[in-house]
DNA sequence: ATGAAAGCGCTAACAG
DNA sequence: CTGTTAGCGCTTTCAT
């Protein structure tokens, strides 16, 4: 079924047809009603590839996750689906898989499609990578992060400030033997970075710091407390670098007869669904998971519109949420 | 940056381009370096839009899922998205966000990409999704689900089976007042009816359900066995529908001081990456995602090289690991 | 092994 | 408000 059928049965042009379907108001009510009435009989649905094709619009934007499963990024690709459908458009998903290798192989392709836009969502970019964005003269949004040197427009949070903050906050409550059990990223990297520098500011020791290989999981956590709690016995606040590790802790916590928070007070970060109903409710930072999603979902949008945008650059901050567990 | 470009530079006509590209054994060696160093000197990045137009093979596979956040679907659309990747096929994403309404309009966007497959996971398809779907033309797999009558392809398990199983093994650990928290969705109630089949045939009382809204979260599981006990306060075997109810439920033994497995016996659903180290750990049934995504990728890509598929129905089954919680 | 011509299904541009 | 013409970038088909 192509235009060309149901203009033959709605008796008009095949350009009527296109535009009955995608600029009603050019056309006249009764031609429209026998259009779409022809639409109805022949089943007919249309092409986007073609006109995608010829309007070179192509109404697709690729998404870039290092994985799904981690369950980090799903909100926000889930969020960024949902705001882009409302306008009609379709996400395209790849997966990176935390290596910059497959990286480059992966770009190709996706912008093989050439998509309105491309979402990288907390990737590391090679340089090749960052090139081949360029030249393709796709609009690319970067999340999760901010830099003062984006490729194009960025919707993220400061992780080094973040750090600083929450290291800020146990030491607030009276902390001062601290420790962090964090994934390996580079954002990751960063919040340590904040929340080493909060704490020497400060004149404690050094935290101890347990890396475990990203993604972050449950297990992991609780690998992860048992080995810092060997490196630092006394430890009396720990910074996990996701619910997910933080939820870990806490069940080693509880395995061990560790008191949260009497004996060891424990940060998570993400805010994910479960952390409010844990036991004790977890103490950690909320990421606005969906404004990011809908931020560039509008970048997008956007600029596919031909509008410019002015502010390439979105903070979106970060609330410490105050529970038990701190 | 067209086939135009980089014939007009390494001297040769747009379709030698087009196979150095696709098929290069078509290609002279001599021939074949010259158009790659051209390739490489333009920067080309062939257009699959334009390319999927005329062969009328997009390279595409469309993936529904009701919602991604829910964590249950994103193992198997992250091993499909692996899958199809190595060859060289991406997935196009759609959330019909469980209800059956908006499940129309994104099949319609979904089917005008023209896609090679359509992968549906866990959606319960009405009438007239059903009917566009035969009417595409389009290879459909279903997964999640056992049916003798798919419409298209389907990979699966049967849920029914399963909570027969599931019961049959706490009535084999003793247990004999049974209950159930299960979220409210289609394959969460085959599964209470196999449960409670095992239960009526073993002759013990009918065990409690308790139904909590999809999607399943902690906190729903916590909720969810809170209200079972107040109804059945003597329950000794739970079967939660999900990993993430039971972890819940879990949780609120340990606020109550109930004794898991002593007092009750939680099974869960599931087996997702943290089951097996949450205190205690959890015994739950395990799924083969990754085989459920491969699976239907490999029905995908049979049928988009035009290669028979001759066992349409596959069933992946399950296996209830046990672990300490029940 | 290479090329010329045609056309996939649609929409931009320009009439009328 | 409606139609005609041309062409998006590629691959199919048929030739050589």
């Amino acid at each position: 079924m192509t235009v060309h059928d149901v203009a033959r049965v709605a008796g008009v042009s095949i350009i009527t047809v296109s535009r009955a379907v995608n600029t009603p108001e050019q056309v006249s009510a009764p031609t429209l009603e026998r259009v779409r009435d022809a639409i109805a009989r022949t089943g007919y649905v249309p092409n986007l590839i073609a006109g995608g094709l010829r309007s070179r619009r192509s109404r697709l934007v690729a998404a870039v996750v290092p994985s799904l499963s981690g369950g980090v990024f799903t909100e926000t690709i889930e969020s960024l689906t949902l705001a882009l459908g409302s306008h009609d458009y379709q996400v395209l998903l790849g997966q990176s898989g935390f290596t910059p290798a497959g990286e480059d192989a992966l770009l190709d392709a996706l912008i093989g499609r050439r998509p309105d836009g491309i979402v990288l969502t907390g990737i590391m970019h090679s340089h090749e990578g960052r090139n081949r964005l360029l030249a393709s003269g796709i609009p690319v949004v970067e999340t999760w992060d901010l830099t003062s040197t984006p490729i194009d427009m960025i919707v993220g949070f400061s992780h080094e400030r973040l750090g600083f903050d929450v290291c800020d906050f146990l030491l607030a409550r009276g902390r001062r033997r601290l420790g962090i059990v964090s994934g390996n990223d580079d954002r990751a990297r960063q919040r340590n970075e904040g929340f080493c520098r909060a704490a020497a500011r400060a004149g404690v020791r050094a935290p101890q710091v347990e890396l475990v290989p990203s993604p972050t999981t449950h297990e992991k956590g609780r690998a992860g407390l048992a080995a810092l709690l060997e490196k630092a016995p006394d430890v009396d606040g720990v910074f996990c670098g996701s619910d997910a590790l933080a939820m870990g802790a806490l069940t080693e916590c509880l395995v061990r007869s560790i008191g949260v928070p009497g004996d060891l007070s424990i940060v998570g970060h993400g805010d994910v669904n479960f952390s409010a109903s844990l036991h004790p409710p977890l103490t950690t930072v909320r990421i606005d998971y969906d404004r990011i999603g809908r931020t560039a979902a509008q970048f997008i949008i956007d600029r596919a519109e031909g509008r410019a945008v002015e502010n390439r650059i979105v903070d979106v901050g970060y609330t410490i949420v105050t529970r038990q567990s701190a």
